[in-house]
DNA sequence: TTTACGGCTGACA
DNA sequence: GTGTCAGCCGTAA
């Protein structure tokens, strides 16, 4: 005679039936990245998790990670959720994310990174203080190293406050492919962080932007004005953009 | 409760 | 210009 709770118990060690319903376990599948494959873990409200594909069929490694950090069952699932594949080919495409289990802070730190444009960069500074925290810059990098969503909130367009890239989830290469493939001059904004510009501003409207702002771009070299600082800007006179806000007003 | 740890930053040699 | 150090701060163990 079988026990029934013995029975139950076996089950739980078996991978997730297919007919249980997509609210109680959650699907992963694997797609083409701009970086390479990735496996992609969907709830019923939204993509969860994003890491990168094993180079084999392996992708128990992976799902060990995922089921490490949210405790919720994972199986095989062929539905990709609306706006995801257009989203990882580089256009216009917002998948829901379902961000439950994250902290208020690293939920701030994302809203703050999601709304950077594509083709543009913000320093670590600026989302620590969209976050709400000005002065959690490292731990803004903390939250960013451990991206449940990479690629979908786009931390490859938060760079080190000196201009230069900074490291990446995926390697810094790949922060560097990312970039040029979103229209950024990477080489430009490295010359800049040479140069020790973080600034540039408009001597015609007395406006100052992160250089990748749209209207940093938009400026014509004879009214370019490039500063090392923000003070160094306001004390020429200069005011922060209302758009990429270098600064609080 | 405490400690250690980072995708950082600014100051200083 | 480059390298090092201390400070910073939210998490996880």
């Amino acid at each position: 005679m079988t026990d029934p709770l013995l029975s139950a118990l076996r089950g739980l060690a078996e991978p997730a039936p297919t007919t249980l319903p997509d609210t109680v376990v959650d699907g992963w599948v694997r797609l083409p990245g701009p970086v390479g494959d990735v496996l992609v873990v969907t709830s019923s409200r939204g993509v969860r998790y994003l890491r990168p594909a094993p180079g084999t069929d392996d992708v128990e490694p992976v799902l060990a990670g995922y089921r490490d950090r949210f405790a919720r069952p994972v199986r095989p699932s062929g539905r990709v959720p609306r706006g995801l594949r257009p989203a990882l080919t580089g256009h216009r495409g917002h998948p829901d994310l379902d961000l439950d289990g994250v902290t208020d802070f690293e939920r701030a730190v994302l809203d703050a990174t999601a709304r950077i444009p594509a083709g543009q960069t913000r320093p670590y500074g600026w989302v620590a203080r969209e976050a709400g925290r000005p002065r959690a810059v490292r731990a803004v990098g903390t939250v960013l190293a451990r991206n449940p969503v990479p690629l979908l909130v786009p931390c490859h367009r938060v760079t080190r406050g000196d201009g230069a890239l900074g490291q990446y989830m995926l390697g810094a290469e790949a922060k560097a492919t990312l970039l040029r493939g979103e229209g950024t001059d990477v080489e430009g904004l490295e010359a800049l962080a040479a140069a020790g510009t973080r600034l540039r501003g408009s001597d015609t409207t007395g406006i100052v932007c992160f250089p990748t702002c749209h209207h940093a771009r938009r400026i014509t070299a004879a009214h370019r004005r490039d500063f090392r600082t923000l003070d160094a800007a306001r004390a020429a006179g200069y005011r922060p953009c209302r758009v990429c806000r270098p600064a609080v007003d």
